[in-house]
DNA sequence: CGTGATCTTTACGTACACGTCAGATTGCGA
DNA sequence: TCGCAATCTGACGTGTACGTAAAGATCACG
């Protein structure tokens, strides 16, 4: 009949849409279900709003946003429910983001949305820095290890047999 | 027939293996179940060796090494089946230690069990560097995140009883 | 030597994060 | 318009890492 879009639906910007979940799976290494899954349990926050049955479409944006759930769960270790309480962080961002669009909302209540995705963010930043902390202790007591074990199997090589530079067969590790 | 320990039991160092599994799970902050199936898919490596049926006891250095156990668990993300094979390492480095106790091994041998758990120390050390650097990563993501939430809130602030609302839209949160 | 706390094995139950199958539906290309 | 691959919605299955309950044995202590 008449096409009735609100005039930005196909513009000429490339803001797409136009992803399947096959596609979304593949870019991300992972499943269609793994996304469904995600979706389901309020990861994605109604990502890909449709009439109920019809293919799920994303954007680039919303492939990023998966792709930054999923590192979160890796790197982080944590659950999903607990990944979904860190990530209202973006989702306060992402009101923001929508307020900001209509002029007439109240600076308070924006102040209030910042500093709230600000105390998010800095809940995740501790838990990284701890981790990453950790991490670092770890790589280095396993420096130390393989130190040890370097100059333990040189020490072998070189009382092998007699006391002479140990020329040949150098492992290359 | 008669008490035939072998007069190394309660030696004067205090090499314990006193401890009840309770009491680990205490000082590991775990339960009694974890540790029991650690040792039930063989990640303990038969460590408190006792009749069937009687208590399990547990040293000081078997407590660390569940402590490492889990660390590592912890640390890297990795499934108990994995773990065990990273932890390999562990066990190389343990026969070494058997073996250098008994004066008749071939350096061949011990050679090559250094070279073994050599090879499982730089696999760890593999995962942990990629781990590292990746939290690495987003520490940093996280802090221009944080910077700029906080510059936002800032403006807002400066504008709430200043004169003129600042340049918009600085940086897309 | 009794007794209560702790531990033993065995076995079934559970939460999480998906995998898999079925049957219907959708959507793009020929 | 037809065909076929991809997707949809349930619903049930699966592997991992334990939790929990039961029934009896062991240990530390008085």
């Amino acid at each position: 009949m008449s096409p009735s879009e609100p005039s930005s639906r196909d513009a000429s910007a490339a803001a797409s849409r136009s992803l399947r979940i096959g596609d979304v799976a593949r870019a991300l290494a992972t499943t269609p279900r793994t996304i469904r899954y995600y979706e389901e349990v309020g990861l994605l926050g109604e990502a890909p709003a449709r009439p109920s049955g019809r293919h799920r479409l994303y954007t680039e944006a919303e492939v990023e946003r998966i792709r930054e759930v999923m590192r979160l769960k890796e790197l982080l270790g944590v659950s999903l429910e607990e990944l979904k309480t860190l990530l209202s962080a973006e989702e306060a961002r992402a009101e923001v983001r929508a307020q900001l669009r209509r002029e007439d909302v109240d600076p308070e209540r924006r102040r209030e949305l910042l500093i709230q995705a600000l105390g998010h963010i800095e809940r995740q930043l501790e838990l990284v820095r701890h981790r990453a902390a950790e991490l670092s202790k770890l790589e280095h007591e396993l420096n130390e290890t393989r130190k040890r074990a370097r100059r333990k199997i040189r020490g072998l090589d070189a009382a092998r047999e007699g006391s002479f530079p140990p020329s040949e067969e150098m492992t290359p590790l």
